[in-house]
DNA sequence: TGATTTCACTACGGTCACGTATCGAAACTA
DNA sequence: TAGTTTCGATACGTGACCGTAGTGAAATCA
């Protein structure tokens, strides 16, 4: 069992107002230092290659370093895809279409030329074996994908689509050329490839 | 670099027509207990549990019996990863329709209920990493969607799609349901689903 | 029968990564 | 100044795994 983020608990308990701890501070730019620096490991080398030695290496900082600051390999790893993944804002430009291809877009340029998009492979890998990891996936594909689905409905409600589309279906239909090519069949793809797809979803259900 | 299947050399290299080797002969089942082995611990632990102690244990045999017939974990890694992708045949059934759903619905029992479907995350996590991985997984994936894209290219000789219709386009739209769903957002999936995903490219090409 | 090969099992050396401990220096509190 | 904590660096013990080697038994050929 990975604990679930108790971490830097001498850090923040004993903090009463006006009243420090002593000795050494930490150097609070370490520790975005080593998560930049456990995400490019992560990306570069996949969860096999994920080692906190290679991590430490990479960030410039002794072991001890992070040790202090995440328990364990296991949770370092967890929180790195945690905030890895970062949101992005819903476009809600009025037009489905426009709407669509903002999302679809903003997850190919994540999914190819991002350090998160990189290290999706091997996050999937551990999902597939872990059960927390796979939680962590599932919860945030689904906060990706309600956004999108939230678009849709829009567009029904704007009479963009037929009122029996499927949200869902949409959603999962335009996700896979991006995700075949970026992952499976190692494809380019590009803005023009994903219009295209859009253009064909919309073109079915409009 | 990983050797390309120079593989049980003894065994076949000397063998004449009428003569055979001296000794106890090899156990030929051990073989496929052997890959079968292997192919469920890969599925089940994933790239980084793939071990060979794992696969012995597993199949029942000693570690001297799997590194007699392959050189290392590693070429044990890949011929279970080239041979637990087999074939489908073309249905070629004379509707674009029915052969859409036939070869995306074969996919889909594949990747939901095999051993094989249950060991692509790994193998594209590892493929992420080793370009060797990634050739082989590459060159499986171009092999199933030409099969798909044929399908696609004869619906349009026969009229049922729009010429200008992108074939690779819409071999990608239909494996989308499929992938996102088996390996990112773990949602459930069946031969519905895949119906409603055909259904709705068609009628935006059709 | 004797030689040879494979069998399952066990043990071994080597390597690698985890997590801990230690070191001297640096930074801060009392 | 004395005490405490963090710093980067390094070393250490532990365990897992790889790949090899050895064991006695079983199966086959000459």
């Amino acid at each position: 069992m990975i604990g679930h983020m108790p971490r830097d608990v001498a850090a923040t308990s004993r903090v009463r107002p006006g009243s420090r701890r002593p000795g050494r501070p930490r150097d609070a730019r370490a520790d975005d230092v080593i998560r930049e620096a456990a995400a490019a490991v992560l990306a570069e080398c996949g969860p096999g290659g994920f080692t906190v030695d290679a991590v430490a290496a990479k960030a410039g900082v002794g072991k001890a370093t992070i040790y202090r600051r995440w328990s364990s390999r296991a949770e370092l790893l967890l929180e790195t895809v945690h905030l890895a993944t970062p949101d992005i804002e819903d476009p809600d430009t009025g037009s489905l279409r426009e709407d669509l291809i903002q999302l679809t877009t903003g997850m190919m340029f994540k999914m190819r030329d991002s350090a998160a998009g990189r290290m999706l492979p091997a996050v999937m890998a551990e999902a597939a074996v872990h059960p927390e990891m796979r939680e962590t996936l599932t919860r945030f594909v689904q906060h990706r994908r309600s956004r999108a689905i939230q678009a849709v409905l829009r567009g029904i409600e704007r009479g963009e689509l037929r009122p029996d589309t499927n949200p869902e279906l949409v959603v999962d239909l335009l996700a896979g050329p991006v995700f075949v090519r970026t992952m499976l069949s190692h494809q380019p793809i590009d803005e023009s490839v994903v219009e295209a797809a859009v253009d064909a979803i919309l073109a079915g259900a409009g």
